[in-house]
DNA sequence: AGGAATTGGTTGCAATCGTAACCATGGCGA
DNA sequence: TCGCCATGGTTACGATTGCAACCAATTCCT
């Protein structure tokens, strides 16, 4: 079937992951842009200071993989929504702390749950041979490709 | 660690995938933006005529999963690059052919073994059995999500 | 102490993208 | 045969993106 002088685009494993993740990340992002309306960067911002309480926008960006331009815009609209705070840091007046306020804080938590039931829904479908498999192979795979 | 009311976004499997994906689609892209100037939709154009010999644009779409425009585009880009001949179909004139030319073969033979020594440079690095649960999961996590 | 290089963050700009609107052709039912 | 819907493909437009340039504050080096 797939001789040497062409490539299986279906079988090649970039365009795999391309694909799917845009399927995914496309039906997931509809879940909470209709119930939160956020936008891609915004939800990721939101899940991040979520998660860790007070962070620079520098560190969002890490945590997150965004841009800083990415998350500084996001920032900026979280901040007009009144979902998110930013205090000067004493001790280095370039850092800007940012906090969720508490409307930004009962937003994460509505979100939570609707984030967990989504992944949920991705794998109740497979078997736990194949959750299994596709947990350890992503794992090997960022660590050839992310870290190093 | 992961408690009820936080999501630890590094654990999330939507967001595991884009991450994986941009870094690796990334790279891969640097390494054909170099070597032939072309932009992702017009590589995904070219591999998939020359996969396939002559198609429309609306098949080039369905396979290769992009948007037409997209594809209207990037057929535009390959035509005055001379990579790429349209011939209108005579039983439907809505319909052309596309084909790709001389120039544009080569770039495709060109093109594969960079592509596959790619892929291989991301496999290789892992053990055996994590490449058979990586293609494994892949493809589970396929058929919950991309058809039905 | 005082420049040079670094870091945190924002903004301007050009390129890319998707939605929707559009044009031309073809298929189909009355 | 005529009118209507569907299909193949292109284009206009607004939104999003990343790169580079930028400003301000800090650190490093001498």
């Amino acid at each position: 079937m797939t001789d040497r002088t062409t490539l299986a685009l279906e079988d090649f494993l970039p365009y795999r992951l391309t694909r799917l993740t845009d399927a995914i990340s496309r039906d997931f992002s509809q879940a909470y842009r209709a119930r939160l309306g956020l936008t891609r960067p915004e939800w990721r911002t939101l899940a991040t200071i979520g998660q860790f309480g007070t962070m620079t926008a520098t560190e969002v960006g890490a945590h997150s993989s965004m841009h800083k331009t990415k998350v500084s815009r996001a920032v900026a609209s979280l901040e007009t929504r009144r979902w998110l705070v930013r205090t000067p840091d004493p001790q280095d007046r370039r850092v800007e702390r940012l906090t969720l306020s508490k409307t930004g804080q009962k937003a994460y938590e509505d979100m939570v749950p609707v984030a967990r039931s989504f992944e949920t829904g991705l794998l109740e479908r497979m078997t736990p041979e194949e959750r299994a498999a596709l947990l350890a192979g992503l794992a090997a795979l960022e660590r050839t490709t992310l870290t190093e």
